[in-house]
DNA sequence: CGACGGTTTGACAATCATCAAATACAGTGG
DNA sequence: CCACTGTATTTGATGATTGTCAAACCGTCG
C-alpha cells in the first residue's frame, strides 16, 4: 500500500503491475514497454479518478491501491459496481464509447498512471491486453452478480476473498493465501450490498470459524478449499484456461 | 413473440430487429447487410443456446424471443446475470477470448440467427456497432448490480421494467409505455435475486398502486415519470447520448 | 376431463437492516 | 509525550424485508 504523499517510483518491469498484468493478459513474452503519459500520480482516498460521462482520452490504471467503480442513489445508498486492484485497469476508451460509463472513486490512497490508446492493427499487443481485460472485468460483474443475488452474506464475504486472491495474482503480486486487503468495511458493505454492521458480524463469524484471519489490513485464507466448496467459487475463466 | 414451432420469417430491412439494433448502435446510416450464417432457428423455450467455456466460432442474436446469461450454483439457486431481449446480442468471440464466459438459456421460445465475424478493419462498421453492445452490456450488468445490491424488491422491479423498455426501443419495438413481458415470474425472481412468491407480492403492489397493468404477457407503465424518480432510474448512458 | 406449468394465498421463520452508543485506533497539534 | 479529533470497528436491542413451506387456484393443451 501506498504511504501517504510518497513519491510515485519509476516503474521498471519488475515492479510495474500493470505492464505485468497486460503483458500477462494479452499471453505475450515480448510486450511493448506501455507509452505512459508523464509519470504516475499518487492521489488520496476518496479521489474521484473518472467522472460518468466524461469523455475518455487516454487509458488508466492502478499502479497501486484500490479503487471502485461506484453508483450513488439520491438517497445516499451507494454500490460499488465493479472493484479496480492494484495493476487492474480503472477505465479505457472504447471504439463506440468514449465516454466513461462509470464513476470511479479511490478506496484507498492510489497511484495511477495512464496512456493513450491508438486504435492500430487490431492484433496488437495491448489492443488485445485489453480486449481480454474486458473480459475478466465481464466475468467480475458477472461473480457479483451472484454474489449478491443468490448468496448469503457470510457466502458473499468468502466468495469475494476468493476472487481477490485470483485477480490479485494475475497482476504478478502473487501471495499465495496471504494477500493486502485495505478495505474499510464500509466500503465492503458497498461491494457486497450490505450494511457495515453486518459485514462486520460476518467477518467476526468466518474468523471464529477458521476461515480467515485478519490483521493489519491483511488477510489470510485458512482453508482456501473449503472455503471454496462452500460458497461455490469458480475461477475466473482467464486465469483457467490461458495461463 | 413466436408461435410455437412457426418458421422462421424471411427478415427484411424493417423486420429485422437485430440489424435495426446494430445500425443504431453504430450510428451510421448505410450500414451493410448481416452476413448471416443460413437462416435463423428457431428453439423452444429452455433450451441452451450457449455453454459456458464452449469456443465461440459465430456471432449469435435473438431475432425474437427472450433469453438470459445465467448461473446456476451447486444446490440449485439460479441467478440470471445478464437478460438478452429481441434484437440482442447473446455471445460474440472476442479478440482476446473467444471462450464463452458464461451459459445462455432461452427463456422464451427464440429465434437465433448467427453471423461470422472477422478482424477487419477496427472501424468497420459490424466492429462499431459490436463495441457499442459491449458497453451497453456493460451498463445493464452495472444497473443490475445496483437493482440487486441496493434496491428493494419494489423498486427493483420497476428499475428493470424501465431498463426494459428503453432496451425494446433500441431494437426498433418502440412501443412505448405498453411492452411485452413474457417472462415467468420465476424467471424474473432470478434476474432480480428474489424468490417467486416475493416477485408476486410485489407486482401485486405495484398494481395496486397503479404503477402498471400486465396482462397476457404486456405490461403497461402507467406513470414512467413518477416510477422513474421513486427507483432512481437514470436512462442508459448510450441512449442518451447517441440517439 | 386430467395433467401440467404458472400464479396466488397463508402462516411462519430467518436474514439482514436500523438506530444508537461504546470502544479502539491513527494522525494532529500543543 | 499526551490529550484531542476524527474515522473505523464493535456491540446491543429491535424491527422490517424477504425467504420457506405448503397448498389452492387457474388457464391451456392434449
Amino acid at each position: 500500500m501506498i504511504k501517504r504523499k510518497s513519491h510515485p517510483m519509476a516503474r521498471t518491469r519488475q515492479n510495474d503491475p500493470v505492464a505485468e498484468r497486460l503483458r500477462r493478459l494479452a499471453a505475450i513474452a515480448e510486450f511493448p514497454p506501455l507509452p505512459y503519459l508523464g509519470r504516475s500520480k499518487v492521489l488520496p482516498s476518496h479521489s474521484e479518478l473518472v467522472c460518468r460521462g466524461q469523455g475518455l482520452t487516454a487509458a488508466s490504471a492502478l499502479q497501486d491501491g484500490w479503487a471502485g467503480h461506484v453508483e450513488v442513489l439520491a438517497d445516499g445508498r451507494r454500490q460499488i459496481t465493479h472493484l479496480v486492484l492494484p495493476g487492474e485497469i480503472i477505465a479505457h476508451p472504447r471504439r463506440g464509447c468514449s465516454l466513461a460509463t462509470s464513476t470511479v472513486v479511490a478506496l484507498t490512497p492510489v497511484e495511477v498512471c495512464e496512456w493513450r490508446v491508438v486504435d492500430r492493427d487490431p492484433l496488437d499487443a495491448l489492443q488485445l491486453a485489453l480486449a481480454a481485460n474486458d473480459a475478466i472485468e465481464h466475468c467480475c460483474m458477472a461473480n457479483q452478480i451472484v454474489r449478491i443475488g443468490r448468496l448469503s452474506a457470510y457466502e458473499r464475504i468468502g466468495h469475494l476473498l476468493l476472487e481477490i486472491r485470483d485477480r490479485l495474482s494475475l497482476a504478478g503480486s502473487d501471495t499465495g493465501n496471504r494477500f493486502p486487503l485495505p478495505l474499510t468495511q464500509e466500503a465492503m458493505a458497498d461491494v457486497l450490498g450490505l450494511t457495515t454492521v453486518h459485514v462486520n458480524r460476518t467477518l467476526q463469524q468466518l474468523r471464529s470459524e477458521r476461515q480467515v484471519t485478519m490483521s493489519a489490513g491483511m488477510v489470510e485464507l485458512l482453508d482456501p478449499q473449503r472455503l471454496t466448496a462452500i460458497v461455490d467459487y469458480s475461477p475466473l475463466i482467464f486465469t483457467a484456461s490461458r495461463l
